[in-house]
DNA sequence: ACCTTGGTTCGATCAGTGTCAATATTGATG
DNA sequence: CATCAATATTGACACTGATCGAACCAAGGT
C-alpha cells in the first residue's frame, strides 16, 4: 500500500527537490533504498525493458532473454525491484508479468529535479516537468 | 534489438526517459553508477545539503557537522560523489568547497521522468496503469 | 621553523550483494 | 496423477563497500 492518494501538505518532503532543502534522515533513507535498487545496470535495464514494453508490462521469459545471466539472477533482481516498490507483478497462468509503478519513478524524478530550470536544459528535449 | 543504429540528434539516449525505449547496455551502466552513488542515505543527504546551501556550495566542515560519522568517512562519500560527476570541489585557502553539477541531477531526473504525465502529479494522481 | 586546523589517503575489518547451481513451487496439460 | 515449463527460493562463494583509526598533506598563524 505504498500509493497514497491523499492530498499532500503544502511542502511535502516527498515531492520537494533535494536542491531546495536538506532531506530529512528518514526520507533520505527511503529514497536511497530506491536509488540503490536502480544502481545496478541489470536492474536499470530491467525497469527500462518493462516500462518500454508494449502494454507497459512484460513476462519474465521475455525479460531474461535480453541478458546473459542465469534465470535465478534475473528473478533476484526483479524481487529487489518489487520490494523497493518500483515494480509490481502478477501471475497469469504459467507466466508472471511485471510492470512499473509510475508514481515511484515520478517521485524519484521529482526529487532530482531542479526547481529553477527544470530537467530540460541538457540537450534538445523539452520535457514538460512542473509546467 | 537495442537502438544502436538510431541517429543521435532526434532522440538522444542521454535524455530519453527509460520508460520510452530500452536503455542501451552502455548507457545503463553509466546511469547505474550515478544512481548507485545516490543509493546511500549519507551521500543523498550530502548532495541535498550541498545543493540547498546558501550559494549552492558548502565546505566539508559544515557538511560533516550534520553526521554522526568520522570525517574520513564523509570525505570518502564526497569522493564517490565527485568521481561520479555529481559534485565538484575547489580548495579555497584552508577549506574545500563542494557544489553540485546541476546537469548531472537533471540528467537523472530526465531519465526517470515519464513522458506522458511528467513528474508533477504525485499527490493527486490516480495512476491509470495501476488500478 | 613550528604548531594547529581542515581534508584526504591508507589499511583493515566486517556487512552486504551479485551470481550461480540445485531445489522447490506453481500452473497447465496429457 | 504424472509431467513439463515458467519462476521463485535456497545455499554458497567471491567480491564490493561502508566505516574507522592512523598516517599524511596543505595552509595559515605565531
Amino acid at each position: 500500500m505504498l500509493n497514497q492518494s491523499e492530498p499532500r501538505s503544502p511542502i511535502d518532503p516527498c515531492c520537494t527537490p533535494l536542491v531546495r532543502e536538506p532531506l530529512t534522515t528518514d526520507w533520505a533513507g527511503d529514497l536511497a533504498r530506491m536509488f540503490k535498487a536502480l544502481g545496478d545496470p541489470v536492474r536499470l535495464r530491467l525497469v527500462s525493458l518493462v516500462a518500454s514494453s508494449a502494454g507497459g508490462e512484460a513476462c519474465v521469459c521475455d525479460l531474461s532473454a535480453g541478458f546473459d545471466l542465469s534465470q535465478p539472477t534475473i528473478s533476484h533482481h526483479l524481487k529487489v525491484l518489487r520490494e523497493t516498490g518500483l515494480l509490481q507483478c502478477e501471475r497469469r497462468g504459467t507466466w508472471v508479468y511485471y510492470w512499473v509503478v509510475p508514481a515511484a519513478l515520478a517521485q524519484l524524478s521529482a526529487v532530482l529535479a531542479s526547481p529553477d530550470f527544470g530537467t530540460a536544459q541538457l540537450g534538445t528535449t523539452e520535457t514538460s516537468v512542473l509546467a
